[in-house]
DNA sequence: GTCCAGAAGAATCTGCATTTTTTGATGATG
DNA sequence: CATCATCAAAAAATGCAGATTCTTCTGGAC
């Protein structure tokens, strides 16, 4: 392990295998062995088990019993209740952050704003990880305030999952949108706008990201696919992993 | 271990200890030794490594790196976020569950209510783990038709960290409420009223036990206890556990 | 095609080694 | 005398390798 410090194995797995679930680099549906992932990153089966123990916690891995953990598989519905449920609640603890509105939660928005539009302009390639997290930071500043340590975290891991799916969708387009303006226009309305007004925002800003991959679900459904994968070959091959229990 | 079959070790001491900390077998703030556990149901550290790290993720433990675990602490302030958490966060899927209502869904809300209204009647002392049982699935059923699984699991474990506020705050009453009636209009309200209704019905149920376990802590804070140790009591030996991180 | 050994593969468990934190004693300093 | 720093011993968490148990795969009989 590079990092001798602070942290413990199992968390460095943790956050490795996380990012590597949420970035797409296993398959839905896939299995996720214990020894193989101990033998990737050169630890002992203990700490991947705990890693994979806190993921299934989250929801970020299934977990067997006795049978090991595999990756969640990625469908179309499910894609559609995890957008929706995020409209509605991060839409309601929006808008409950802004009724308990003060200056340090607008200024940190503002800031996270700033860092996001400076990402933006560097080259994609080069930073995706940075926007990625700059864009996290963003959304998370909005909703600070609420005063529900409770609902920020339960946004936080809709969140992971919606990242996961927009990883998936990513690979499949040539430019994502950055949506620069959109994010500016969603700060606007939330610094100077009524609560319903950002919150609507807000969910049309998510509805968006729902309706893009909804096509790109529907698209590969219909056509089969291209020259490369698609998401419906993606939970094609799900199907024949997925077990009879 | 007992049961041989299907749950692993790690499991079961998952589900004892989870138990035990909500029905408040462990004092808040508590540290929760490995060797110790390990040793008390008989099984290797891993198993209660692996079970501990679990809870964390429901934040039923505390996790301090390379420190072990810790028993959450129990403040007035973090039951009041709690409570009205679980008001807003409930309310909005109790009336969701609704606006979908079917038949199968009404059905098994009478059903639950039915066995709720049976074990209420059995004595208390020998059947508190059915009524609790019965109670939550009571609730559980009411929220199982608002379409969002990630919704119903939030809902889940906030009533968690609220059973453990509730089973705090039983030790210093001498008849907890039963509270059929209070379930029964619940249920009218559900099946016969308007989202909005039931959603106010729903709220003014938990804003009832909110007051009740509010008193409890503003009693013990300001007379300092009387001849067992109060809320306010627990609270403050957490004080002397916390470390200055 | 279904069923049943038996082998192979994988997850789980145990006990001990290693590393880190905590404790407590000792002595220096204001 | 009180306060603080240092350091060694003890306690506790973390990590590892092999033993054990369960699942899955394979081949053959019916």
């Amino acid at each position: 392990m590079s990092q001798t410090d602070k942290t413990t194995r199992a968390t460095t797995i943790y956050q490795k295998v996380r990012a590597d679930i949420i970035h797409g680099a296993y398959a839905p549906g896939a299995k996720l062995r214990i020894d193989g992932i101990a033998a990737k990153y050169d630890v002992g089966s203990n700490a991947v088990r705990e890693a994979l123990s806190r993921l299934s916690s989250e929801r970020l891995v299934e977990r067997h019993e006795q049978r090991g953990y595999t990756v969640p598989p990625v469908a179309l519905d499910d894609w559609r209740v995890l957008a929706r449920t995020r409209c509605f609640l991060e839409g309601h603890v929006l808008a409950e952050s802004m009724r308990r509105r003060d200056d340090l939660w607008e200024e940190a928005i503002v800031v996270a704003f700033h860092r996001l539009s400076r990402v933006s302009r560097a080259a994609r390639e080069t930073a995706r990880e940075e926007w990625e997290d700059a864009h996290r930071n963003f959304h998370r500043a909005l909703i600070a305030n609420c005063g529900s340590p409770w609902l920020i975290d339960f946004c936080d891991i809709l969140a992971d999952h919606a990242a996961r799916y927009i990883s998936f969708s990513n690979a499949f387009r040539k430019a994502p949108r950055d949506g620069l303006a959109e994010h500016e226009a969603l700060m606007k309305t939330v610094l100077n706008g009524t609560p319903g007004e950002a919150s609507d925002c807000l969910t049309r800003h998510y509805t968006h990201t729902l309706e893009v991959i909804e096509d790109l679900f529907e698209r590969d459904e219909l056509a089969g696919g291209g020259p490369s994968a698609g998401l419906a070959e993606l939970t094609g091959s799900i199907a024949g992993l997925v077990r009879k229990d």
